[in-house]
DNA sequence: CGTTCCCTTGACACCGATCAACTCTGGTGG
DNA sequence: CCACCAGAGTTGATCGGTGTCAAGGGAACG
């Protein structure tokens, strides 16, 4: 079922099915292949997709949540608020990602989750999603590598944003995304969607807009990028890499099949 | 049993039992009580205990370790080498916490984990530590709600490097530190044991150590916390707080009981 | 009693923030 | 159809926080 949410403003449903599904479970089972028993459960985990429009909130700081949610399609921003107000992106999420595991155990959000652009969701009530891995171990396995690999990104955001300065941090965010998108299949030709304002890249590598601008500029003359209204075009993955020592490991790729 | 590692140079070992073992298990059982026999599960686990000397490493990056390492007494750093050389910690590691869970499904170590003082360890067997938890959902849940505190560390530290001036990132570590040691029973009146370099808090906060030696000149002179040797004192809790935002809810301590 | 590690302090350079102005685009309403 | 407006991108001038380089001091240790 799909729904709009939280009010029914902008423009017809979009009528998705469960192709976003799909991608959600390949994405799971790529790593530890599932039966097809394990994969009609998570399928009927899916079954209340909603439609999220640009900039609406998925969860906000402070809530506490009876569902959680999986990214079908699109992308959204988990970000944290200063006492300044200013606003701190730290993590992307991506089709197939899970926004929110913890508040099962945890309950309490500590930050706010928004939708970049338009977002496709799964609302999937946290009993339900407390049951179906505990019975079934394969589907436990799988969630938790997908904690863990979060946690892997998270260290390499600390590490980036610490200890590189601007045009390597973007370089390295690019890199990134270019890697976490080409493996559930969002690449061609080195080239993806990219639906983020200079801002929102700013909020994410602890910078200004105005310098994320600058270093975009330079990005572009070095014929390194191409950034052309919502889509990024790497030119040379392997000097962009370079640039920034990129190294794919952590996301542990190996273990993924290319869906 | 208490063995040195990795070879026996610095001095007689130190016996301590199961002491830090029970603050393990004082730490996990606190959130979802545990059964008698679930904190023997978690006892025997703890079995093999060594002793690692200050600066050696407890794993490193590459690693493919048959271990997953609890920290029972003592410090550690989690950090990651840039290609420049530079070193960036992306968590301290107190007692109680666990290493690397992650290595019993991702395997391969993307950073490396050092002792900063003495370290006194437990060193699981990755097989045990993937059958304990699976046969226990209370021991399942108590060690998924530890990791997800520590996604909530990481994306506070996060938001600290990206979005703070430099005093601000070095008092809300403190109150973080503060917060974590005062939750295991480790801070007597605002004052614990602090046993890092300033080059250790400068390679975790994205700063040099020069530039943290001065700002902590600026905390010491408005009487903000004394540094002594090793030791900590937080002098005004509340105004260290207000100075950077603190905020302790993501440590979600409400639901731990003081140990 | 030299060596090493850590802390401390000063002078200066530079990366990125801040402030401000302008363009371009798409949307909205008169 | 056009005027207006809001949001995003672009660019310049200037300021400030932090890095870099350098030198020296104290304590622990062999």
């Amino acid at each position: 079922m799909v729904r709009e949410y939280p009010e029914p403003k902008s423009g017809p449903l979009r009528s998705v099915g469960g192709a976003g599904c799909e991608r959600f479970i390949a994405k799971l089972g790529a790593a530890s292949s599932l039966s097809d028993d394990e994969k009609l459960a998570l399928r009927t985990l899916c079954s209340d997709t909603r439609v999220v429009p640009a900039k609406r909130h998925i969860i906000r700081e402070g809530d506490n949540p009876e569902h959680i949610h999986i990214i079908l399609n699109g992308w959204a921003a988990r970000y944290k608020i200063q006492k300044d107000g200013s606003r701190q992106i730290v993590a992307f999420l991506l089709p197939g990602d899970v926004c929110d595991l913890h508040v099962t155990i945890l309950r309490r959000m500590d930050h706010g989750i928004v939708a970049i652009g338009q977002v496709e969701v799964a609302f999937v009530p946290a009993e339900t999603m407390e049951d179906v891995p505990l019975e079934r171990p394969n589907v436990l396995r799988a969630l938790w590598r997908a904690t863990l690999i979060d946690e892997a990104v998270m260290r390499a955001w600390i590490a980036n944003i610490g200890r590189r300065v601007a045009i390597e941090r973007i370089a390295h965010l690019f890199c990134e995304l270019h890697a976490r998108l080409a493996l559930i299949g969002l690449v061609t030709d080195g080239q993806f969607a990219l639906p983020v304002t200079q801002e929102d890249i700013a909020d994410a590598m602890g910078l200004t807009s105005v310098h994320v601008n600058r270093v975009l500029k330079v990005l572009r003359t070095q014929d390194l990028v191409r950034v052309t209204d919502g889509e990024l075009e790497i030119l040379d993955v392997a000097a962009l890499r370079e640039l920034c020592g990129f190294d794919a490991t952590y996301l542990h790729p190996e273990q993924l099949a290319r869906v």
